[in-house]
RNA sequence: GGCCCCAUCGUCUAGCCUGGUCUAGGACACCGGCCUUUCAAGCCGGCGACACGGGUUCAAAUCCCGUUGGGGCCA
């Protein structure tokens, strides 16, 4: 491989789906190794077999792969490295950086609760860094548990020239004997991290800033083994709407759950890459391509951006309004059939109207989910009326014997086009002595349960004469039930007050 | 608690490195208007920020120091 090659890797431990932070963490590493025509190399970190599991892993692969982010090598399984680790301790064993340590869990709590009392800047450094090798060898054959730490020089400074935050310096006085082995033989994340990036040619280190701090420790390490130095690059953390980092505790931040309320993966994208990046002008929509041809870890931001999911929900309607209705379809027909109002033949000698129903919703939908909720009235009666529709549209106008009349009027209309569909209507309530805006309302929630839509007589055009008449029906029935139950309590409140 | 990082409209951000062109630009959200003798969509417009205090300088959002606030890591 050339020098310059760029080797980059997005490793999740998968203990969980993946979210928000590690996509755009992913997104990140995959855009600049796409962008340095480098490779992008996928590592589960899965030593820890408790939490680990295989359906976080699969749903974790899946959702990269929904979002696009392709890998070129992997996954690798660190599992199944668990020797290479051993080696490398030895190595660091036999160099002098590191030492078996005896202390139990109980005396390191000790040591360190009376050091907090008198000394405030206290950090750990082995007592058994000086053991000689015949009292380790006793220990050891005794069978003491114990764990590997690394020898931390007590002077001296690490910096890291950080892509993203710039040089950074940490004075190993303020770092402790760190462990590398755990007492039951499983590396901590500074040794396997480390030994990977190494064995596996890893150029940029691209990672969330909460890692920051514990860098120093791991380029101690690749000092220690006298190995390259990757470039780092920590990235600002992406926060909740509370300011804290993005977690499970914040709910729906999973990518598969965005996948499920219908956001398109080129929003989703376009969204994480804006979220501490940007080109340096006012662009905000951007395609893969543009993005890959664009992106640079100079510019991108040190601080910790808040998610915003009114900004993305934006971003994903302006994308469905966008795409052609041909690539809505596929989607749009699972969500028609999750509610049980598809048809095949929407998909075969109807295709074309159902195209002019994903068109006439898509530049008012700002999820996939929304625009079948949008198309499931044109299907089926089965529909509710939007509360805010009944409340504004509906509320005590005195609307039944207008429904009514437009009702018998809507029975006449030819031909069933817009032109017609609109005098009609008009006509029907200017012979009431009515606004038609009464009518027009009602009827929207009638045909389509929103209290927004398209132009109703576009609405009604593409609904036809029977499923506009079997709607008003409903509508007639509801208003009916309300007048009733208006009647019924005047009548009560006449009791009353007789 | 110690260490590290950060700080421009409510939110995402441009500008900061290379001080003057910034009466601080864009986007989301919000509000209003136009269109529609229909709600929207669309179009147009409005509201709204350099955290605070000191310096440096002829001049600071931009450089330096401190304070405050936020985040992270180690425990």
């Amino acid at each position: 491989m050339s020098e310059k090659e760029v080797r980059v890797r997005f490793a999740p431990s998968p203990t969980g789906e993946l979210h928000l932070g590690g996509a755009r963490t992913a997104l990140f590493n995959w855009l600049y190794a796409r962008h340095h025509e480098g490779t992008f190399i996928l590592r589960i970190e899965d030593t820890d077999e408790q939490r680990s599991s295989e359906e976080h892993l699969d749903s974790i692969l899946e959702s990269l792969s929904w979002l696009g982010l392709d890998w070129d090598e992997g996954p690798l399984h660190q599992r199944e490295r668990l020797d290479l680790y051993r080696d490398y301790v030895s190595l660091l064993m036999n160099s002098g950086h590191a030492y078996y340590c005896f202390a139990s869990q109980e005396e390191l709590e000790e040591t360190r609760r009376q050091a907090q009392e008198t000394d405030e800047n206290w950090v750990y450094r082995g007592e058994d860094r000086n053991l000689s090798a015949d009292e380790v060898r006793a220990k050891l054959d005794a069978d003491e548990p114990h764990t590997v730490r690394f020898k931390v020089p007590d002077e001296g400074t690490v910096t890291i020239d950080d892509l993203v935050q710039g040089e950074v310096t940490f004075e190993c006085a303020v770092l402790e004997d760190f462990v590398l082995m755990r007492s039951d033989d499983s590396p901590t994340y500074h040794l396997s991290n480390v030994v990977d990036d190494i064995e596996m040619g890893i150029t940029h280190v691209i990672r969330g800033s909460d890692h920051l701090s514990n860098t120093p420790k791991q380029v101690l390490v690749y000092q220690a083994l006298d190995a390259n130095v990757p470039a780092f690059a920590h990235l600002p953390l992406i926060l909740g709407e509370d300011g804290k980092r993005l977690s499970k505790r914040h709910g729906a931040t999973s990518v598969n759950t965005f996948r499920t309320k219908g956001y398109l993966p080129g929003a989703v994208v376009n969204y994480l890459a804006l979220l501490g990046w940007n080109p340096g002008d006012d662009r905000e929509v951007f395609t893969v391509p543009d993005l890959i041809r664009e992106f640079s870890l100079e510019k991108v931001n040190k601080a910790n951006p808040k998610f915003d999911f009114d900004k993305l929900s934006w971003l994903n309607g302006e994308y469905i309004s966008k795409v052609p209705a041909g690539e809505l379809r596929l989607s749009v027909r699972d969500s028609l059939q999750i509610r049980g109002c598809w048809e095949e033949e929407l998909d075969m000698e109807r295709r074309d109207y159902f195209f002019a129903l994903i068109e006439l919703w898509q530049s008012r939908s700002h999820t996939l989910n929304e625009l079948s909720d949008n198309i499931a009235p044109f299907l089926t009666e089965a529909f509710a009326y939007e509360p805010a529709g009944v409340r504004e549209h509906i509320g005590n106008k005195d609307l039944l014997g207008l429904v009514e009349a437009f009702r018998e009027a809507l029975l006449q209309v030819d031909p069933w086009n817009q032109e017609e569909l609109e005098a009609t209507l008009r006509e029907v309530a200017a012979g009431m002595d009515r606004d038609a805006a009464d009518l027009i309302h009602v009827t929207r929630v009638a045909v389509t349960g929103k209290r927004v839509s398209p132009g109703i007589f576009e609405v009604l055009d593409l609904m036809d004469r029977d499923k506009s008449r079997v709607r008003l029906d409903r509508m007639i029935r509801y208003l009916r039930k309300l007048e009733n139950a208006k009647a019924k309590r005047k009548e009560q409140e006449a009791t009353k007050a007789g």
